[in-house]
DNA sequence: TCGTGTTCTCTTGTATACAACGCAAGGAGG
DNA sequence: CCTCCTTGCGTTGTATACAAGAGAACACGA
């Protein structure tokens, strides 16, 4: 189809150049440009992303592997979770996450605690009309927490994990007050870990997962 | 098997038929087959496995995802961890063992503690020269631990978790009395699942947990 | 003898062709 | 009118052909 009419999601895409089929999928997932439950037919995507279908499957299989696409007796659907399944995801978000802090508040560097430092101070100079600066301010915290935390398999887990729970809406960070209440989570726990105390590091990531995942479960009864 | 003379590793490859390249090149990899930092070159297991690259490829980007393969300059080899980085999956799993118990501890079911006893009754009547059916056997008790908890994000995870340290040695089972402790170990934990007493559960898997990778360390100290 | 440039081979990445399978729609028989 | 069978199409799974890149070996020159 020459002139690439009615496919809403070919726009985005196509644009995209250096991409790789996996990354440029992953983001149309994670950004909802395919809807939960759309059937994902190789040859459409290899039509879409100028590929071949050789490296379209390569990068579904991927997906699955992610828990972002799922198998059904006939093909590929963009996996829908369920409410149950996501509760499950945070519980286990929050059991890594505590864990990680703890870690962190035993091995950070000092270099650790510079880059925390400065990834907070930032914090309350993000747009907050902008939802993927906010996205991105809060996944850049986390991140350094993961790293803080130096142990290569518990961030990789949560890397992954992370990915499960960007879909709809895509943060729970918008919700009135949030952001300032999760930068000031956010402040204790790196006065924790400065302090080198685990335990209250890791008591308070868990009440800052507790509490998202309170607002989440809630946006998902009343949408 | 007609001329295949002098590749060791293509006896029990070829030897089983219904199962997928994956799992077989997996089952490989885990049993020592294939020495780690071998070279994976997809042309020779293609031949070896009687199937043409794109099955093999496949299999083996599933294996770099298990974190069973990684990707040199030059294609794939069998990974090798370090020290370091067993102990880095240890913690993590005695992370998620520990949480998965607790929730175990919560939600079992009546069915869950009949199938762990069950399980448990067995414990003593397994042979203790066959390292497979101890490995078996454990793998089967951990496994009925992790269904209890009824949290399948956590059960993935660790069951991915569970195939990075199954490589050599196979289990820390194999430790004059170890098994006999484990068994001891693996009773308290269910009597705390029963009892629905989470926290001394959770903490008798960290204890168990630490005692295996104690040992798993000293193992690999003096080879 | 050592360093460097070039070629050559081996391996991976990609595209395409073919086979097998499942599903759906349509027709025939009860 | 309903049910069951058959046929056709769409999609995935597999094989193979081709292109591009990285290393190694070799030859040539200093």
């Amino acid at each position: 189809m020459g002139a690439g009419g009615n496919a809403t999601s070919s726009e985005s895409l196509r644009g995209r150049v250096k991409a790789s089929p996996y990354e440029r999928l992953r983001d149309a997932i994670l950004s909802g440009e395919f809807e939960p439950g759309a059937p994902l037919v190789e040859t459409a995507l290899a039509d879409i992303l100028q590929v071949s279908r050789t490296p379209v499957r390569e990068a579904l299989s991927k997906l699955e592997y992610d828990g972002l696409v799922s198998r059904e007796r006939r093909g590929l659907v963009v996996r829908q979770r369920t409410a149950d399944e996501i509760l499950d995801i945070y519980q286990t978000r929050i059991v890594l996450e505590s864990a990680v802090v703890r870690h962190a508040a035993e091995r950070r560097t000092a270099n650790d605690l510079l880059l925390l430092r400065g990834l907070l101070a930032r914090w309350d100079s993000v747009d907050l009309s902008d939802r993927s600066a906010m996205r991105e301010a809060n996944q850049a915290f986390h991140e350094a927490l993961w790293r803080a935390g130096h142990n290569v398999c518990l961030s990789d887990l949560l890397s992954r994990l992370a990915l499960q729970v960007h879909r709809f809406p895509p943060t729970t960070l918008g919700e009135p007050g949030r952001w300032a209440e999760a930068g000031a989570e956010h402040a204790q726990i790196v006065d924790a870990v400065e302090r080198r105390d685990g335990d209250e590091a890791a008591r308070i990531t868990s009440q800052h997962f507790e509490e998202s995942m309170a607002i989440r479960l809630r946006l998902m009864a009343t949408p």
